[in-house]
DNA sequence: ATATACATCTCGAGA
DNA sequence: TCTCGAGGTGTATAT
């Protein structure tokens, strides 16, 4: 990784037109060809003022470097940078291995929702994760204690996007008459007013699930034997 | 803004969690109170690996430091930052003022085909930008040669989102009789294959357009007088 | 402060 | 290679 501390303007040309006027920045220079250049806050606070994601093809012109010219390997997108005068300029090798573990991320609550499909509604038996579709697979399909049937649609935050994901399955679900009445149950962590509007709208019903809740409570099976 | 190379492990809580076990990367603190961790390309290329959006806390223990914790300010997110070793520990006053120029956004594109409405259809004239709705705005309202109306939604890139944010929209317009009998029309740059085929299903008509052809192109005023 | 929509979104999984 | 959907999305704007 090179980090360059430098009194520079940037041009970028691509996707859009951008043009940064003179001014000190960080240039940062990953070794997978990935650049971005960082301002200290102002207008972008994590995300970098101008970047290029690999593949590139990088060209630094000069010792000091007084013109970086990055290009996007395939495509036509260009990132030109002029420098004025390099503040700083050092190389580190910095960790390219470890990966991040994450938890509590869509599939965490898929993978315990399908563990416990009565949280999701009184009686819900699982029949499926991940149910085919011709527009793609909804997250759980289950039958109700009546034996109907009824699609989950599960997310962290519950939306008006979710709502209407929710919905298209649905339209193409009841295409077929063995499942012509199915229902639909939205399951998040969070759920918004205007998602919670939209789905009564729909006929589709709203739960909101807890992680913590989730991990405590012990599968259903279990609490029968344990009551 | 503070760089620091070090040989660290990092331990995210609050929207989810995470664990970066230890390695080295580079720690990156703004003026602003940001706070990002970037490796060296592998997982995360663009986007640091953690980080925290201002507001924030900064806690940093030890010179050299040994430790770093994050809070924000509202709300219960917090990073922990255990450092191993210090390879280096640098700050640079960087530009916190210039703004970036940016040309080629959807509100350019907006104000282009509002200029150009034929662009989004044979005879289309312009009846009013942000034509408002219950659930918001439509991009453009016009009206065709015979009259009738349409509603023309602008993207840059027109996805199945776009479409069914029009499709809500026009759900809307023609409960009004005045507008019963109001089409769609969704133009963007780009316009995905599955965007295309859920627009057909959905009667919206698709119309790709180009900035640069946009650009030039005359105003269809000035195409009379220099025909 | 909250809600909404854009973004050079980025990034990863799957076909 | 392309397409689609998730994201600790981030960020600005309007309410």
């Amino acid at each position: 990784m090179r980090l360059i501390m430098a009194r520079c303007e940037v041009a970028y040309t691509g996707r859009l037109s951008t043009f940064l006027p003179m001014g000190v920045r960080l240039l940062m220079i990953k070794a997978d060809g990935s650049v971005q250049i960082h301002s200290d806050g102002g207008g972008s606070k994590v995300k970098p003022q101008n970047w290029m994601t690999p593949p590139t093809v990088i060209d630094i012109e000069g010792d000091p470097p007084h013109r970086i010219e990055v290009r996007k390997r395939k495509g036509s997108e260009r990132l030109e940078i002029t420098i004025d005068e390099v503040l700083a300029d050092v190389s580190h090798d910095a960790d390219v291995e470890s990966a991040l573990e994450k938890d509590g991320v869509e599939r965490d609550l898929q993978e315990l929702l399908a563990a416990r499909p009565a949280q999701c509604g009184e009686g819900f038996r699982l029949v499926r994760r991940e149910w085919p579709t011709d527009i793609g697979p909804v997250d759980l399909m289950c039958r109700e204690p009546g034996d109907g049937w009824v699609a989950v649609e599960i997310k962290r935050l519950g939306t008006i996007e979710a709502v209407e994901q929710l919905a298209r399955y649905l339209e193409r679900i009841r295409l077929d008459p063995a499942t012509a009445d199915c229902r639909g149950v939205l399951a998040a962590q969070v759920i918004k007013p205007q998602a919670r509007v939209l789905a009564q709208s729909r006929g589709i019903a709203c739960v909101e699930v807890s992680l913590e809740e989730l991990r405590g409570s012990r599968e259903p099976d279990l609490q029968l034997f344990s009551a």
